[in-house]
RNA sequence: GUCCCCAUCGUCUAGGGGUUAGGACAUAUGAUUCUCAGUCAUAGAACCGCGGUUCGAAUCCGCGUGGGGAUGCCA
């Protein structure tokens, strides 16, 4: 019988929730649910001088608003509690200690100190740091789930010179506490970005050094840029946080980014997270990085919003009417339903249905307007006024045989009708629009048109 | 510099010793619709280069080139 499969995420709270994180989660999450397992998520915060708390709640509604619910950490708890490593520093000692008696760690001077972007900080060396020893008797191959068979050559030291592992203030590296927590935790899958790979062979050593078993392992490509280079904080759709507030839907994102990188082998498109589920497989992930494209993510977000219950849509759309001012009505809400199969982000429903509280004339729209259009208004104003009883279906279906008994298309009827009564040549259907607006309304904002 | 990884339309990708190299986004054109959106149809658009293996290479191998990653008292 196989043991059961455990996998983490284990991100460092030192800037916001990055997009290609979130796909490594997503990715975790996956393979953990296909496989009937157990997710991890572990804060990584061992560099307390870089540690931002905003960012650590950032990690944690961002993978709630994803839907990437976990299994053991922060909030759930586990059996292996505590879920940061600053408060594991007991474990650390042990391991550590382990790795003293048997030889592999000295002690010695301090390098100098890097500053963020990687450059030394001259005659900040002081102290001593403790590097563990190598082997340096032959080459390591990792069989990677994802890449398959890599080698290093651990007899050139050039590459690989011996790592630090303790500070001088005596706190740990990333390289032994995540090795550590791993054990600790029974990882038995670990999926992360191929900025990684290099580190995995010291972790492999240091996985044989304590004398354990290392995990499988599975490194995934990285997120690039449209222009190919490294996605960073400032890019566009870089940070996760900026979802939620651009109008994307949650499963949109999930579903664009498990598509970078990992294919499903069919040309189905669009998936929910359980069809995700059903499919994902590591075998399946790409080798290649992918550029991160927002336009076909803003086509898959309107594929999303078009399969959405009509009432969940106007439920998701209304906060961004609200932010901006309109007020929930039964009307606003109705004119919202009107435009579902309009938007590809949520953030554009405002301006489709302001007009429902706010009448303001649209340049552009006023500018697209014909000669004969006050003629129009006057002869379409005229027949609903002579409706014996208001019915916005009614009043609709009067519209096509006006135009055409006056011999104009019914685009050119309708349009300067459109722009009279929203101000805009965008919007719901017209039907929506006269009944939303009704009788009294209707025929007001005739009159009031400037032309 | 050294080490590691990668390479199919502009983008995401399928395929993989013999194919009209397929799909989607984006773009363009047309149809329909309420001049938007949607839907439908059509079009243009790719195997990085050079050698080798082979009857045959985009596919396998080598070398270049390009891109990315690593080489930290970051994670």
């Amino acid at each position: 019988m196989s043991t059961k499969v455990r996998t983490r995420f284990a991100p460092s709270p030192t800037g916001y929730l990055h997009i290609g994180g979130a796909r490594t989660a997503l990715f975790n999450f996956l393979f953990t649910r296909k496989m009937g397992g157990v997710f991890v998520l572990r804060i990584e915060d061992t560099d307390q001088e870089r540690h931002v708390e905003e960012a650590m709640q950032a990690i944690f509604t961002g993978m709630r608003w994803l839907g990437l619910d976990w299994d053991e950490g922060e909030g759930v708890g586990g059996p292996f509690e505590p879920y940061f490593q600053s408060k594991r520093g007991e474990i650390y000692d042990r391991y550590f200690q382990k790795l003293v008696d048997a030889g592999r760690v000295y002690e010695c001077p301090a390098p100098n100190k890097r500053d963020k972007d990687g450059n030394e900080i001259p005659g900040t060396g002081e102290g001593t740091v403790w590097r563990f020893r190598f082997r340096r008797d032959g080459i390591i191959t990792l069989h990677d789930a994802v890449c398959g068979d890599i080698s290093v050559d651990y007899t050139n030291e050039e590459n690989t010179p011996d790592m630090v592992l303790k500070r001088t203030d005596g706190s740990y590296i990333f390289h032994l506490v995540n090795v550590v927590d791993d054990i600790e935790m029974k990882i038995t899958h670990v999926i992360r970005g191929e900025d990684h790979i290099m580190n995995t062979f010291k972790h492999l050593q240091l996985f044989e050094a304590l004398g354990e078993q290392p995990p499988v392992y599975a490194h995934i490509p990285l997120i690039q840029n449209p222009d190919g280079s490294k996605m960073s904080k400032r890019d566009v759709g870089a940070q996760l946080g900026s979802y939620p507030e651009e109008g994307f839907l949650p499963e949109a994102v999930v579903n664009f980014i498990a598509l970078l990188g990992w294919n499903p082998k069919t040309e189905q498109e669009i998936f929910s997270m359980q069809e995700l589920i059903d499919r994902f497989s590591l075998e399946h992930v790409n080798r290649a990085a992918a550029k991160f494209d927002i336009a076909k993510c803003k086509w898959m977000n309107q594929q999303h919003i078009l399969r959405l219950d009509p009432e969940d849509f106007v439920n998701r759309a209304l906060p961004f009417c609200t932010k901006v001012d309109l007020a929930d009505t039964p009307q606003l809400r109705a004119a919202i339903a009107g435009v579902q199969s309009k938007v590809q982000l949520l953030s554009e429903v405002p301006d489709l249905v302001r007009w429902v509280q706010i009448l303001e004339y649209d340049r552009d729209s006023m500018d697209g307007l014909q000669e004969n259009a006050r003629e129009m208004l006057n002869l379409l104003a005229e027949s609903f006024r002579a409706l014996p009883e208001w019915d916005a279906a009614a009043a609709f279906a009067l519209i096509k045989p006006l135009c055409k008994e006056h011999g104009v298309k019914v685009g050119a009827g309708m349009y300067p009708l459109r722009v009279a009564l929203t101000g805009c040549h965008i919007g719901p259907g017209m039907d929506c629009i006269l009944s939303v607006l009704g009788q009294a309304e209707t025929l007001r904002r005739i009159e009031i048109f400037p032309r």
